[in-house]
RNA sequence: GAGCCAUUAGCUCAGUCGGCAGAGCACCGGACUUUUAAUCCGGGCGUCCUGGGUUCGAAUCCCAGAUGGCUCACCA
């Protein structure tokens, strides 16, 4: 006992003190269920009605100002606040001394008044109260909250308590979850779920996690896409498919990566990549009305309206407008050349598409403010996408940007069998020269475009980003409850 | 993975030139029956991130490491 005493602070010890005066007391100090008449906000708002009514109420005592024989407490509960009031004459000396007992932090029900004060704050006065828990561990400071940054990722809860205005970006990105879902239900999509536990991780340029099962004694990955399920769906004639869920990919951390993040896939048998665009701004605009009430987004200093339609733009035309170079016009090698004479980062024996992609990060993609969608991705770098019917070097595909970020990937749908198979050749290929991102074979998912897929449009949005955007949030880690950490 | 910055009381933060470790809130004791960052009086509280080094003496200077933030790289 002395010997855990020693890893206490004074305040923890003084409170496990108190625990004790409690338990000797006969009563105990963390309670059952409590029936509750009213939240803290229904009192606010109701006050004309409850003025003078008798309440039951309960949640975590924040603030407390005594003054002798009468004593004021803030009250939070999961609406906001109240203000709670004691008086010695009201309660009678007995239980005045155990609210006296009672610390910040705890967590109380109580049966009171409803009244306003001389001051004219709305108040409960408290005519019995019981304690349901009893805090062992004093609270963040009451007017600075919970700072440092460390803490608030990996003690979630604390950030909750001290800096309330955090749950308001968790209940938009619940908003964001719960739009998508209705407005793809209301479309008659339907809702899957497909497996997380891939023999084979496809559907993404990524590298996955590795885990094991035991009793098959196999490795197995992380999904980092449930996109080759979804489309083995439309094979099986589901013809409007979605799924949100999570994606894992072991890459580096960053304010916009985390190695788990969830994201919503669509797939519309008979549409393509066209009606997915349109699907894709009608939804952005409908969810940032649904957080927001307006399709006018401020972040971080930059504004974006999302009311459809957005600007289209080729990815060859884009890099055209912004570096003045003609790609479609070069040769390969004319092409590696004009990406040296601009020092750009590119590999040795680079490919055509390579050096698009170089020319799109560095002189596009910065200045993205959007919302825009680019198009025409080299069909190297789009190995699931089909290619387009008047230029079979890029495909019908399309990348949504919104603040200069990628907010989303969609495409008309390979559902060519032996096309696919040769553009999987193609990714093995890349992985066998060292590239562990390019994608896995996948006879399986093959065989299922043999039997016959129907044309389709696809979809995969980021919901982290997405809420970012609505929230207005710089980093994936103010929109995650538990972001990755390192461990301590 | 690289660069820069940060880490001091439960929380938020000062700490000058290398010379006794500080404040506010919180906590403890006292006063106070309408306060609201309540107020007033008194008090206690430290692995100065960790480990080395320099020095008579290190929170402070040097080296290594840990964790976090930002920027860059990879990616969505």
């Amino acid at each position: 006992m002395a010997t855990d005493l020693e890893n206490l602070t004074d305040q923890m010890i003084v409170r496990r003190s108190k625990l004790q005066e409690w338990k000797q007391a006969q009563l105990d100090p963390y309670g059952h269920k409590y029936e509750r008449t009213h939240s803290t906000q229904e009192i606010v708002q109701d006050f004309d009605k409850l003025e003078g009514e008798t309440v039951s109420i309960a949640g975590r005592i924040m603030v407390v100002r005594g003054h002798g024989k009468a004593s004021f407490a803030d009250l939070m509960d999961g609406s906001g606040t109240i203000q709670l009031f004691i008086r010695i004459n009201t309660v009678g000396e007995d239980l005045y001394h155990q609210y006296e007992r009672l610390d910040i932090g705890d967590i109380i029900g109580v049966q009171g008044t409803v009244f306003r004060t001389k001051r004219g704050e709305i108040s409960v006065e408290i005519v019995q109260f019981t304690l349901l828990s009893k805090s062992l561990r004093p609270l963040p400071e009451k007017w600075h909250g919970l700072k440092d940054v460390d803490l608030r990722y990996r003690m979630r809860y604390l950030d909750l308590i001290a800096n309330p205005e955090v749950k308001d970006v968790f209940i938009a990105r619940s908003k964001v979850i719960q739009g998508i879902r209705d407005y793809l239900l209301e479309r008659g999509y339907l809702e899957v779920e497909t497996p997380m536990l891939n023999t084979i991780a496809g559907g993404a340029n990524a590298r996955p996690f590795v885990t094991h099962h035991n009793a098959l004694d196999m490795d197995l990955y992380m999904r980092i896409a449930p996109e080759l399920y979804l489309k083995r769906l439309l094979v099986g004639g589901l013809e409007k498919v979605f799924e949100i869920g999570k994606n894992f990919r072991n890459e580096g951390m960053s304010t916009k990566h985390n190695p788990e993040y969830t994201s919503v896939e669509v797939y519309e048998a008979y549409g393509d990549a066209d009606s997915m665009m349109v699907l894709t701004e009608e939804l952005f605009a409908h969810l940032a009305k649904l957080v927001n009430g307006t399709t006018k987004i401020n972040f971080q200093g930059q504004t974006v309206d999302l009311t459809p339609p957005w600007e289209r733009i080729a990815m060859l035309d884009a890099i055209r407008k912004h570096s003045g170079v003609d790609l479609k016009a070069l040769s390969e090698t004319e092409a590696v050349a004009a990406a040296k004479e601009r020092e750009l980062d590119i590999p040795q024996g680079a490919t055509k598409a390579q050096v698009i992609n170089e020319f799109f990060d560095v002189f596009v993609e910065p200045k993205l403010v959007g919302p825009i969608f680019i198009t025409d991705h080299p069909v190297e770098i789009s190995p699931l996408a089909k290619r387009k019917a008047d230029d079979p070097s890029v495909t019908d595909r399309f990348e949504p940007f919104i603040v200069g970020w990628e907010m989303a990937n969609g495409f008309t749908e390979l559902n060519d069998p032996i096309d696919q198979k040769e553009r999987f050749l193609n990714q093995v290929e890349q992985r066998q020269a060292g590239d562990d991102e390019a994608h896995m074979m996948d006879e399986d998912y093959v065989m299922a475009l043999e039997y016959g897929m129907p044309p389709a449009g696809g979809l995969g949005i980021g919901i982290d980003r997405l809420v970012m955007l609505l929230t207005n949030s710089p980093s994936i880690r103010d929109v995650l409850l538990f972001p990755h950490m390192r461990p301590r």
